[in-house]
RNA sequence: GGCGACGUGGCCAAGAGGUUAAGGCGGGGGUCUGCAAAACCCCUAUUCGGCGGUUCGAAUCCGCCCGUCGCCUCCA
């Protein structure tokens, strides 16, 4: 397998430790996660799913940095405290991943839960001359460790810090603990009372539950500078051992019309927006189509494309085939699939596989072949990359009761209709419905339809599929019977 | 200004020196069908932003130009 390492700017020969030991960077609790948080979740999931599936056991961690100037300012805006702000989120958050079939890491660990191991290495770098403090801050001595900028290329030089410069001895020094001012949550230190700088907490929280040296540690692009290179700095600082991360991963980022999407622009489109509209298959097909280092510009006829995919999928996954001898060559498509991801992660040729595969299945049953194998590969193929593709009788979420007594007034219209056209021998079909479960009955109007198809009452018979389609519910005939779907 | 990425059919998007330039969506035609839908088959880039160069051979490497975007201390 090759990966693309930042550091060094190429693709490496993955040769991880066992367990690969992989952090992600999450996300600070104060707003809804956005489409762009999805992309870099369903990228790192698809990498955690595929190590998997290449038999790599994987640690993972990832952490919610629950404390920092934004949700003090919006907690203090609301009434609340910062811990119940960044709770509601964290528990928005999960539910938005699981939505989006995102397997949950393995830890989370909360800043907020780890002071003490913060603490530790803050004074640790005190120790070793890495860090200094002024007043009730502790900052670190940037000059201290001249590898500074090496994950993101930059001399440091160029660089300094906006944060509040107060007792810096550099301006690129950047904070690791800072004093509590008045309503500020805290915690006692050694240097008074406070909370942990931003970039802190990951050195911590990665250093207790994953040890010295990270297999994978992943995030946005947008975190290599300041975010990275400011932990790199801590770590090895504080631990003496190097490489703190053996391949630095980052995904592109989203797009929304001319710009990135991000909570301070405003310009964002929530997960809950997103899977209102789309299911999570299209939503990850969406991501996974292009290539995950690359930017992604979101868009409606992007997803709607596919959505249109996804379904094309799930009905090669699930359709009917044939009793004759199988006739798809399985492993041709294994291998495609895993040489394509074995390639820095190229879901995109991976997709390609599958969509081959699908439109095999369905030309093999077409051709009354058995589909078995190839069906099932096609799930476990698209599983690595979290498609779900349920058939396509499940995929969406539906108000049943709604539904229902709409099918029961459909029913009373079709026994007038039925009567009107001098048809009333097939009313019997509808015998009942009053008290039928919404699958019963549209088993019986499907019934009454065939019917009605017998006798060629076209008229009638195609009323019937157009009022079924404007409650989402589509049908299809076919020679060995009408089957129906939803529509998202 | 510094650093970096990108420009491939109507749209999205792989491919990074050499057989027919993946795949998806859309469009056109056909098979099947009472019709529809789905599925399948065929067609839809002789050419990869432009101009030069290297090479027997260039979307792929080099140079310049044009255009788009990201990062440069809030960010996934």
């Amino acid at each position: 397998m090759k990966v693309y390492n930042t550091r060094s700017g190429r693709k490496e020969d993955f040769a991880p430790g066992d367990p690969v030991r992989m952090y992600v960077c999450g996300v600070t609790p104060y707003s809804e996660c956005h489409i762009g948080h999805a992309m870099s979740y369903i990228v790192f999931d698809v990498i955690r799913r595929y190590l998997e599936f290449r038999g790599y056991r994987v640690r993972h961690v990832q952490n919610f940095t629950d404390v920092d100037d934004k949700i003090i300012a919006r907690s203090s805006q609301l009434g609340i405290s910062a811990k119940e702000l960044a709770e509601g989120f964290i528990s928005q958050y999960f539910a938005d991943m699981d939505a989006l079939n995102i397997k949950r890491a393995d830890i989370y660990p909360r800043a907020t839960e780890e002071i003490p191991k913060i603490i530790e290495v803050i004074d640790g770098l005190i120790q070793k001359g890495h860090a200094y403090h002024a007043g009730g801050d502790v900052y670190f001595r940037v000059a201290s460790f001249p590898q500074y900028g090496k994950l993101s290329h930059r001399a440091t030089d160029e660089m300094f810090s906006t944060e509040e410069a107060t007792g810096k001895e550099q301006p690129m020094d950047f904070a690791l603990w800072k004093a509590a001012k008045p309503g500020e949550p805290y915690w006692e230190s050694p240097w008074g009372l406070g909370r942990p700088g931003w970039h802190i907490e990951c050195s911590a929280m990665s250093l207790k539950y994953l040890g010295e040296t990270l297999d994978i540690h992943g995030g946005g692009q947008d975190l290599i500078f300041p975010h990275h290179e400011n932990e790199i700095a801590q770590s090895e600082a504080f631990t003496e051992v190097t490489p703190f991360v053996r391949y630095w991963l980052h995904n592109g980022l989203m797009q929304l019309g001319e710009e990135k999407m991000s909570k301070s622009l405003g310009n964002l489109i929530t997960v809950k927006e997103a899977l209102d509209r789309y299911s999570a298959d299209a939503l990850r097909l969406f991501v996974l189509s292009s290539h995950y280092r690359s930017s992604l510009t979101y868009t409606e006829e992007g997803l709607a494309a596919m959505e249109r995919g996804a379904e094309r999928l799930r009905f090669a996954a699930h359709r009917q085939g044939g009793d004759g001898p199988t006739a798809i060559e399985v492993e041709n498509y294994r291998q495609r699939f895993m040489e394509a991801m074995d390639d820095d992660f190229n879901t995109a040729q991976a997709i390609a596989a599958l969509f081959d595969l699908a439109r095999e299945i369905n030309r093999a049953a077409e051709e009354g072949h058995s589909i078995r194998e190839g069906q099932k590969a096609l799930l476990e193929l698209a599983g690595v990359l979290g498609l779900q593709l349920v058939p396509p009788q499940y995929i969406i979420e539906i108000d049943t009761y709604t539904v229902e007594s709409k099918l029961r007034e459909l029913s009373e219209h079709i026994r007038e209709e039925l009567i009107a056209a001098g048809q009333g021998g097939l009313i019997h079909e509808l015998d009942g419905v009053e008290s039928l479960l919404m699958k019963d009955i549209i088993d019986r109007l499907l019934a009454l339809r065939s019917g009605l198809r017998a006798k060629k009452q076209w008229a009638l018979a195609d009323k019937i599929r157009a009022q079924l389609a404007k409650l989402r519910i589509i049908l299809e005939d076919t020679p060995q019977g009408t089957n129906w779907r939803y529509r998202r």
